[in-house]
DNA sequence: GGCTATCCCCTAGTTAGTCTAGGTATAGGC
DNA sequence: GCCTATACCTAGACTAACTAGGGGATAGCC
């Protein structure tokens, strides 16, 4: 928050959440977490982006939740990804990889520099 | 465009057009032209879009306009990299190698599988 | 002259998604 | 009891992209 803003996450969040549960069924939090781990806390996704990001994806059928227990014993909500839910995430990943692409040809061999030395 | 799931994160649009400001002074119809013509058309850039954004980059000092003739002798508003701007642009592609390189980590080894090649 | 295509600029209104800033509740440690 | 971490949630603000138009000027074709 605040110290560094991307404002590009629109999109790509979907997308690692979509990949997280390819590894099995997990709830809000445990996502965030895993999501945070694996970038070393470059991102950080904010529970009142997450929480409606689950409803928007659940509503849409790309993830069925149920309740559960956590590890610590409380309830929690548990996400797992559909089919359709995995057809998404390869399309995105599809997509991601293009967009991507076509941005770095845009932006050619500009070099990202250290944090902010002139051209 | 419709049809593509990325259709352009919030934030690229501005590194884009800095980017080819860097070239030298072009005016807006020029600057899609010229994004398009590097990415072989995969972004496509929609007026409605472009526009506002340029004004947008003005207000915050990042491009200085002003009027003159285009290549047909047409009236444009040519639009300059400020050094502002250019400030902005090193610190965006800063940005843009961090968060990608955050997503990456976090979408592993997930292939992009048919649509698309394949890595 | 009219017609069309291209060039070049612009804006209002809609939509979508993130962030802010709260709220609730339980479990465990002190 | 209090505090922290866990776990979920929402309303409202905000930003930016998209839709869907608009206008005018130039160049070429008939």
């Amino acid at each position: 928050m605040t110290s560094e803003r991307f404002d590009l996450l629109p999109g790509a969040l979907d997308m690692m959440v979509l990949k997280t549960l390819t590894e099995g069924a997990q709830h809000g939090y445990s996502i965030v977490r895993h999501i945070q781990r694996r970038c070393q806390g470059a991102l950080s996704i904010e529970e009142g982006t997450l929480y409606p990001a689950l409803h928007r994806m659940e509503a849409r059928g790309w993830v069925r939740a149920s309740w559960g227990q956590s590890d610590s014993g409380r309830k929690a909500k548990f996400y797992v990804l559909t089919p359709r839910g995995r057809k998404e995430l390869s399309q995105r990943v599809d997509s991601w990889a293009r967009f991507t692409g076509a941005v770095s040809q845009v932006m050619g061999d500009f070099e990202p520099t250290g944090a902010g030395q002139l051209a």
